[in-house]
RNA sequence: GGAGGCUUAGCUCAGCUGGUUAGAGUGCCUGCUUCACACGCAGGAGGUCGGCGGUUCGAGCCCGCCAGUCUCCACCA
């Protein structure tokens, strides 16, 4: 005995030591073969401010199913790991933080705060770094980055700068989505919107002559302060005299124009929408077109400005009641109805967000958007699950142009610096001596930052070292598959391919794997809110880490929300204990001297069996991975281990372990040592730790199990004839075992067995497993027995006879064996429907009514032998 | 208002380009201290594959309509 396995694999004694064990071999770390073929992936990096969630935990495990499955391939494979400086909600948790100091950003400075975030992500950005260690995440972190490192902060303005040169980036005032709480604007895509209960108040404004009013509805009241014009469709018949007429702004007692404009509807409400240029991005344009004022009427936190002195510093809910009773005192309030509406929100804080007019910068899309459509298009990215490229496309095509610049401090700063004596943007890699147009020495940078995407959005390339010609860059990029889930596609995958196209003028991945949310038990989304979230490094404590993989492995298949819960990871854990136990038994019948794994010149029926099966498997297993359907690949390595190893071969193998033949003993122990190993490798992808420690324990060549050599299919082990040899026998020793069952006969009560078949030499072959099996104390194979008396059992090729004679009631027996008799006698009758159907017999492919003659031969054969063994029966 | 997903055993889900008798895990029932494993072994019950129609020799799979459900996109004030 070479090694003894404890009887429960315990994961918490193995993962941190093999983990270990991996980093110092330097396992992870790619050493740039320029004679490999590279595979690379390149992480989403988790935001600093995070912990590991279940998000993380099935991204991540995905990311190191492809790498290690390449790894082992042979690939130079590349996993480059890194963090997002996250600007918005790191400088919200460090703001958060010095508030408990009673400290604000100002009373810092900007210098003072961004040292504090250096401190916080230097304390806090490792943790997630630990975690993904946790799971067991075979990154090169020799190559760890970071977004707001220094030489993404080189590729970023390397970027804005080509873009503001070619036009493509601009600064210019126009209304955006400004969050009131972040106090920064944000981008189109950063605004969730929801429906929300609200109300619709209906208000007239009177004409100036006096001529009656206009009846108009609106869900934000407090913004009438800000009216600089009522409009109506050009087209409607009702409003037709009243287009350029003046109205009297209630209670402001401006007075504001009827405007005609299509954007109106002339079925929505009374036809009549007034118009706010300065909060509503619809007003805004109609403001555009009709070359209307714009007055803003709330403060960068969402106050009422000091220009209307009854409602100033109010903020934007309390002005709204304040706004609808003075309305009603004043008799413009007509009605007041209940509605619901869509209303935009901060996907980080979530307060409603506030359409606002401010100078910002702009990344202009349109130029950007073609070619990164096309290199869709042309199938150089390869999204998976197929139909993620429509929604990619949707989004693609109508996209606007995107607000880049974000009023934080935590973040790559805007490199534009503007003059003080002239008034030019200079806008340059380096910070500038003097002012490009004047040479003046007055400038001042903008004190802006960029959005966080801006620089995850080079990630794929900044992280191999562009903008210089590094031969990392040269080697591994275009990186390979880029593993995400849906709900980041827009933020992330999108800005990458589009960022690639223009500056890398290739795509930056080949394929984009899509994986769903992981939910509850119960299909909810997992949220700090509801407190539903499941922490996936409890769930490594208490099962391993193997055991969370493979949960997520299995129970996932491309674009699809999974459910996760603890009876799974339970199954999980189980199939590694099962696995566990069985390479114990392996364990404990080899010799000190086990030779590396091998296969022995003299195969016996079973091993030729199980070695047909493991080859099998190899190629369905490689095959599902380069399909990308790991949850299918997993399933099958469950059903081989399980049903296939562990129930049939290894009990067969007992019989020769345990008998006296040292030859039969040696070669036994070379095939199971053979096929555990290479069971091993194939699930190592899905299963790191448990298979690297049983790998160690066994013979084996080579470091580790993570770099041996991925298997291959190999002619040389089809074994078709042995095959269909097992699985006659099988099938016969599951007939037996079922009647015993049916009949209660204690398995420790062994009975003979009589085998009638035309495969005599099959069956023979096999008497030793009916033995082991099927629970025989003898076994006679003859063409045929005359035996009274005894169950008899049938099966395609063989009628069994169990003499159990006192055990049987005769008139039982007969209706059972009708009964089975009946039902191949229904199922013979479908095949020769089929067989006697001229379309089928021309139409279908060869092999399928081979296969259909083949099925009704097997069945004639069987109603043969129940027939006779009814008439024996009398 | 558009677009898409899902609907298969009590529960959670597989089912690849249409081809034998639709599978697994879990739960349930019956046996079993069989010398790797009770986180186990053997056996069993359980499905009109959401509904209707169509294409086909043949449909869980393809097409159409309908229903339920979830999601994404969209400026109806």
């Amino acid at each position: 005995m070479r090694k003894e396995l404890e009887k429960q694999y315990n994961p918490t004694n193995v993962e941190d030591r093999t983990y270990r064990f991996w980093e110092d071999g330097k396992f992870f770390h790619a050493n740039l073969d320029e004679n490999k073929k590279p595979y690379t992936i390149v992480i989403p990096p988790p935001n600093i401010t995070g912990q590991l969630h279940m998000g993380h935990a099935l991204d991540n495990t995905l990311q190191d199913i492809l790498i290690r499955w390449r790894r082992m391939q042979g690939y130079d494979t590349l996993w480059v790991p890194g963090t997002d400086h996250a600007s918005i909600a790191t400088e919200a948790k460090i703001v958060e933080a010095m508030k408990k100091e009673g400290l604000t950003k100002e009373d810092l400075g900007r210098e003072k705060f961004l040292e504090r975030a250096w401190d916080w992500k230097r304390q806090y950005g490792g943790r997630i770094v630990e975690q993904l260690k946790k799971l067991g995440s075979s990154c090169d972190w020799d190559r760890e980055r970071f977004t707001l490192d220094e030489g993404c902060n080189k590729a970023v303005r390397e970027v804005f700068v080509r873009l503001y040169e070619k036009g493509l980036i601009y600064r210019g005032e126009r209304i955006i989505n400004w969050c009131p709480h972040c106090l920064t604007s944000i981008s189109d895509a950063e605004v969730e919107y929801e429906d929300q209960a609200g109300h619709f108040w209906h208000l007239r404004y009177p004409f100036k002559d006096g001529s009656g009013y206009l009846e108009l509805a609106t869900t934000r009241p407090e913004t009438l302060l800000g009216d600089t014009a009522v409009a109506v469709n050009p087209n409607d018949e009702r409003y037709k005299d009243v287009v350029g007429k003046t109205l009297i702004l209630p209670l402001v007692h401006r007075e504001i124009p009827v405007v005609a404009d299509d954007y109106v509807e002339t079925d929505f409400g009374t036809g009549v929408v007034k118009i706010t240029p300065a909060h509503d991005p619809n007003d805004f344009e109609v403001g555009l077109r009709h070359n209307l004022p714009v007055i803003n009427v709330l403060t960068e936190d969402a106050k009422i400005v000091d220009d209307y002195p009854e409602y100033a510093g109010m903020d934007r809910y309390e002005a709204r009641k304040a706004i609808v009773r003075d309305l009603e005192k004043e008799g413009a309030l007509v009605r007041v109805e209940d509605y619901s509406h869509n209303v935009g929100s901060c996907y980080r804080c979530h307060s409603t967000v506030e359409p606002r007019i401010s100078k910002q910068w702009f990344v202009k899309m349109e130029p950007l958007a073609k070619p990164a459509i096309d290199v869709v298009k042309e199938g150089k990215t390869k999204f998976i699950p197929e139909r993620f490229s429509k929604i990619y496309y949707h989004w693609m095509e109508n996209i606007k142009d995107w607000c880049i610049s974000r009023q934080l401090w935590w973040g790559h700063r805007i490199p534009a610096w503007y003059c003080a004596d002239c008034g030019e943007i200079t806008v340059a890699r380096e910070t500038p001596d003097c002012c490009c147009k004047c040479g003046g020495h007055h400038l001042t940078q903008d004190p802006d930052t960029l959005d966080t995407w801006f620089s995850s959005a080079l990630w794929p390339f900044s992280t191999l070292g562009w903008p210089d010609e590094t031969p990392e860059l040269k080697h591994y990029f275009p990186t390979s598959t880029l593993v995400t889930g849906y709900d980041i596609i827009f933020f992330w995958v999108a800005r990458m391919i589009f960022s690639s196209c223009e500056q890398m003028g290739s795509q930056p991945f080949d394929t984009v794997l899509i994986h769903g949310l992981v939910r509850d038990a119960q299909g909810r989304k997992m949220s700090k809110s509801l407190g539903n979230g499941i922490d996936p490094l409890e769930i490594i404590d208490q099962y391993g880490a193997d055991a969370l993989r493979f949960t997520l492995a299995t129970g996932n298949s491309p674009g699809n929300d999974m459910r996760f819960s603890d009876e799974k990871v339970a199954a999980s854990r189980n199939f590694a204990n099962k696995l566990w136990n069985a390479a114990r038994f392996v364990l404990m019948n080899l010799d000190e001297n086990e030779p590396e794994p091998h296969i022995p010149e003299t195969l016996a029926i079973e091993d030729k069996w199980i070695l047909d099966q493991l080859n099998s498997l190899v190629a369905d297993v490689t095959a599902s991975l380069e399909k990308f359907e790991l949850g299918l690949a997993v399933q099958k390595l469950y059903d081989f281990i399980w049903d296939v190893l562990c129930d049939w071969y290894i009990e067969l193998c007992k019989i020769r372990l345990g008998g006296e033949d040292p030859e039969q003993k040696n070669n036994c122990r070379a095939v199971l040592v053979y096929v555990l190993t290479t069971t091993l490798q194939l699930l190592h992808p899905f299963m790191p730790f448990i298979t690297e420690e049983i790998w160690q324990a066994l013979p084996h060549e080579g470091e580790s199990i993570m770099v041996s050599a991925w298997p291959e299919f190999k002619e040389s082990l089809v074994f078709h004839e042995e095959e269909t040899e097992m699985e006659r026998i099988m099938t016969a020793i599951k007939a037996i075992r079922n009647r015993r069952a049916e009949m209660n006969v204690a398995p420790s009560k062994k009975a003979k067995v009589f085998i009638a078949t035309a495969y005599q030499d099959t069956f023979t072959t096999g008497v030793p497993f009916f033995k082991r099996l099927a629970s025989a104390s003898d076994v006679e194979v003859a063409e045929a027995f005359d035996i009274d008396g005894s169950v008899s059992i049938v099966t395609a090729d063989a009628t069994i006879y169990l003499p159990l004679a006192e055990l049987v009631d005769l008139a039982a027996e007969k209706k059972r064996l009708g009964k089975e008799l009946a039902d191949a006698e229904k199922k013979l009758g479908f095949i020769e429907n089929k067989l006697s159907n001229p379309g089928f017999l021309a139409k279908a492919p060869e092999k399928v009514v081979e296969e259909q003659r083949e099925q009704g031969e097997k069945l004639k054969e069987k109603i043969a032998l129940l027939q006779s063994s009814i008439e024996k029966l009398g």
